[in-house]
DNA sequence: ACAATTTGCTTAATCGTTTAAACAAGAAAA
DNA sequence: TTTTCTTGTTTAAACGATTAAGCAAATTGT
């Protein structure tokens, strides 16, 4: 039993197909269709079982109602996360969303760009990774609609929906300076992304406008690739360096599964050995033996905008630029709990 | 600058629509294409960057090289680790994967499908959930290939790939006994479904083949809906009751997280006031102060093999029934182990 | 020298829709 | 009664690709 087509409405009823699709559009006032005629098509049609092909009407049209999402990878809870937010938003706006996985890779990205370029997709949310500029400016060229989402290019003029994440890691820091920490180290990832300049620029700023010297060795910057030893090492030098640190801040979720797991291994107590505050967000910072103080990323919101504003752009190309900047919220637990003064002499 | 189509090279070249399609799709030498004439296209293709469009492609040719994926939620670690599994070993065969989250929800799961089948998937790969047996039905009836992931109706003949979710709880059963424990209580979600019901049952049997009595009191099944609060009862319940267990076992990884949450309130001790072993997997499993001992599921043979046979159902639909049940693997870790045998007195 | 074959290309139908334009017949206006 | 307007319907082109069939012209065989 093959799939009903508008032809064959048309065949059953004895009319035309432009009848039909008039009627099942919803057009008969527009376009005079008879009303007994009509009625005979809406029946047919659902003994039928009509459902349209979507492609044929694409085809026709030029709209696909499907928007293309690359994520870093889809197996990482934030990215998830977010992938089920724009999923959610989107249906409800009556599109599909195709999710890809770059692994922070650009050329990775550009194949999947490609991939649903030729698919059609009417606009992209896109998670950018390190090396994609040109992607951007491919799409700016190609008038295909986009909107960055957690990350973008400051120099590049787009639309963006990100975390301010200056204030994030500024914050971070002034709330372990005021848990009574001075020495605090941040690891990131090696990259010149601009949302991990940020996180890093605002440790930073805590601590000068806290009178504490930032010390080099307190930065320690590991290659997303070979995260798994390099999380080590940079935790062994942070610890042994003259100026060991005793509070931490990882400026991803893997980071900071990396280190704890570590952590864990070294017998190191937190937060008395170190205290930690993370970015991202997981079960696992709820149920570790001391909760994990992170820095909260309005995930929902992010992923929500960031439909709209496509959307908004989908149906005007010609709006103006959207940008926001969306502030985290710092959710203090144990692992970062004020220090115990040290009394006595 | 509108994107190029086959007719655009046509006119450039100054030949038809039918040259180009066959010199682009590497036909030439059995259409006989002209070699001037056919390095003359490919110059112009290349020029204007031509993709083709897959819109016309799919409508043309009736395969749209997409698969439905339908999961229960794609921000669980579970699926999104499949998720990413799936669309990898896709991507490597040149299908693209569209993803939909149904909460369990038998209804957004029809949506999802007709959504789907509207957009004219190839075919399935479907975790499915309760109630859906209709939707299974409705896809054989329909002839539109598909495959069940994780979850399967016995009673109904259709190609899956699952875990022996019998095997793996007799052996986590099993597991705890050899432990020392005796008083072992399982939770999992109350449905109908054959998975569920054989993570029960092979637990039971566990405990059968090994002489311990069963208690009522020791299975609580609790709705996905309302598992916040109910888990909490349960524990309760379940700790309170005349055979108050000294080990559970926790059918999901929902379960798992909510439990622990509320264990971790309780102040209770992991294992020595209760042993746990639990299904799923994500790093809080590792990182929890007493490693959670787990059922690994064999999450990248499961979705590979799922791709596997239904690129081979889209190959060839004649093909016979394609049924499998991999083994998990139970990793043990301190949240079971051996219980300090009750000596002197 | 003429038929048969090979070579190189075009024509046109097709997939399933949408929609502007044309058209015929009946009703209202003149 | 003729003209105009309205009503209800059909025709056909278009979206962008694929591909069977057709058709010249050049080449080969006899």
């Amino acid at each position: 039993m093959k799939k009903a087509s508008l032809k064959d409405i048309a065949q059953q009823a004895g009319v035309s197909t432009a009848l039909v699709s008039y009627v099942l559009n919803g057009k008969e006032k527009e376009t005079r269709v008879g009303e007994v005629i009509a009625e005979k098509i809406r029946q047919i049609a659902k003994e039928l079982n009509y459902q349209p092909n979507h492609l044929a009407k694409s085809l026709r049209s030029g709209k696909t109602y499907t928007i293309g999402l690359i994520i870093a990878d889809i197996s990482n809870p934030f990215f998830a996360n977010i992938a089920r937010v724009v999923e959610d938003e989107a249906k409800k706006n009556g599109y599909t969303v195709i999710i890809g996985s770059c692994d922070e890779h650009a050329e990775k990205s550009w194949d999947l760009l490609n991939v649903l370029i030729n698919r059609q997709v009417d606009g992209f949310i896109i998670v950018s990774c390190e090396g994609s500029e040109s992607q951007v400016h491919y799409l700016k060229e190609r008038n295909i609609p986009f909107v960055l989402l957690d990350r973008h290019f400051p120099e590049i003029q787009t639309d963006f929906v990100a975390t301010n994440n200056y204030k994030a890691s500024y914050d971070a820091g002034v709330h372990l300076i005021q848990s009574g920490y001075s020495k605090i180290g941040i690891m990131a990832y090696k990259s010149n992304m601009y949302h991990m300049e940020e996180r890093v620029r605002g440790y930073k700023h805590a601590l000068r406008d806290n009178h504490i010297e930032f010390h080099d060795s307190w930065l320690k910057e590991v290659h997303f690739e070979t995260m798994d030893s390099e999380v080590r090492t940079a935790i062994d030098e942070i610890l042994a360096s003259g100026q060991r640190v005793d509070a931490m801040i990882f400026a991803t979720y893997g980071l900071a599964i990396n280190a704890l797991k570590y952590i864990n291994e070294l017998r190191l107590k937190v937060p008395s050995d170190l205290a930690i505050v993370s970015y991202g967000q997981a079960e696992v910072f709820d149920l570790y033996y001391c909760p994990i103080t992170y820095v909260q990323q309005p995930l929902e919101m992010l992923g929500k905008t960031a439909v709209e504003y496509l959307l908004m752009k989908l149906k005007n190309p010609e709006e103006g630029v959207k940008q926001i900047l969306m502030e985290a919220r710092l959710i203090a637990r144990e692992s970062s709990k004020a220090k115990p003064t040290a009394v006595g002499g």
